[in-house]
DNA sequence: AAACCGGGGCG
DNA sequence: CGCCCAGGTTT
């Protein structure tokens, strides 16, 4: 290492004591509830727009004990919108362990935590060194950037090699003391000043170390991941409406995309419209194409049909059970969405008024 | 259009 | 361990 861990995290956190952020909401009576809750959000989000879900999730759920309490449904409906929403299923299952084992209290202890659903070796030392000060490395994607650069390890940080090289600078450059104020600090470094494209060098404390910025080959740090292929996929979402205004929505499967969630009846593009309504007993009283759309996921792109189907007022035969709703997007129990359902909806609305 | 992001699950 | 999966935003 060239680098003097004692100087280089003195440098971390004088800036931070200049520069770092302190106003974010979960920086405020920071539990480890607090912290968790926010970490999950943030692994998939930026802050900007992290704060108002993590504002009306707090409202909702203010304690662990009323997140363990709650409805899967009512916990995605807070998360609708957000991606990942396994994420979502394991902070509630966390919930739940943490009431059962722990006796509602979050764990204190880094391999009591580690268990927990959805929390990995960075999360959980995040956690425990905001919350509670503990001595623990963190690795998220922006401490991963900061040190990529500074130390100049080549290749992508998803590989092996590169994650364990990465794991091991950081680990030699946590200090004993202040470790809250240093972990936040490279985060807030990674998030500020060390970023993707655009980074403010000048601005950065450790701009003198850093062997990239040295020999101007920032923008080759961190090394990209090589770019997959995406699969093109299609099909078609049936939006049933009935003449009460409400439209027909099933629950997605567990796992798999939008686990969880509630979405329109799906179908191949060779299935029949007609052919599945009549399947259950419902007929279309007329049938109206919308705009098709692209929902891109990382390993594909996904094209959705829609079809606007009204359905005749005569007695309905598809009832509300089990994993099916007649729901009512103005006033009706909330659910997990995924963001196309949701866009539809709102065009749905626009339409009808 | 491509990059990004932390953890789970599986072979 | 190595590889694939998931979703919406930013660049």
């Amino acid at each position: 290492m060239t680098v003097n861990p004692d100087i280089f995290a003195a440098r971390v956190l004088a800036w931070f004591h200049r520069h770092g952020r302190r106003d974010l909401p979960w920086q405020q009576q920071p539990t480890s509830y607090r912290v968790w809750v926010s970490e999950i959000m943030l692994q998939q989000t930026q802050v900007r727009t992290v704060i108002p879900y993590y504002q009306r999730f707090m409202e909702t759920f203010p304690d662990i004990r009323s997140l363990a309490a709650a409805p899967e449904d009512q916990v995605l409906h807070h998360w609708s919108g957000l991606g990942y929403y396994a994420r979502a299923r394991n902070l509630h299952r966390a919930a739940r362990q943490i009431v059962e084992k722990h006796a509602g209290r979050f764990p204190a202890r880094f391999e009591e935590v580690l268990a927990l659903p959805g929390i990995g070796e960075s999360t959980a030392g995040a956690v425990l060194s905001l919350s509670l000060g503990q001595r623990h490395t963190i690795l998220d994607g922006n401490v991963k950037r900061v040190l990529a650069r500074v130390f100049m390890v080549e290749g992508w940080p998803g590989r092996s090699p590169v994650q364990r090289r990465l794991w091991e600078i950081a680990r030699q450059l946590t200090p004993e003391q202040e470790v809250a104020a240093y972990n936040q600090a490279m985060m807030d470094l990674g998030a500020t000043v060390c970023l993707r494209s655009r980074p403010d060098c000048a601005g950065c404390p450790v701009m003198d170390c850093c062997q990239a910025h040295g020999q101007d080959r920032v923008r080759d740090f961190p090394g990209r991941r090589k770019a997959a292929k995406r699969r093109e996929r299609s099909v078609q979402m049936l939006v049933i409406c009935n003449s009460e205004g409400e439209v027909l929505l099933r629950k997605r499967p567990p796992t798999g995309i939008w686990g969880g969630l509630w979405s329109f009846p799906e179908l191949g593009m060779d299935d029949k419209p007609d052919e599945w309504l009549a399947a259950r007993g419902l007929s279309a009283e007329c049938i109206r194409e919308l705009a098709p759309r692209r929902h891109s996921f990382s390993h594909f792109h996904l094209h959705i049909h829609p079809l606007l189907i009204l359905q005749k007022k005569t007695g309905c035969q598809v009832l509300d059970g089990d994993g099916q709703v007649w729901y009512n997007p103005g006033n009706g129990q909330r659910r997990g969405l995924s963001a196309p359902v949701q866009q539809l909806l709102l065009e749905l609305q626009r339409i009808s008024t």
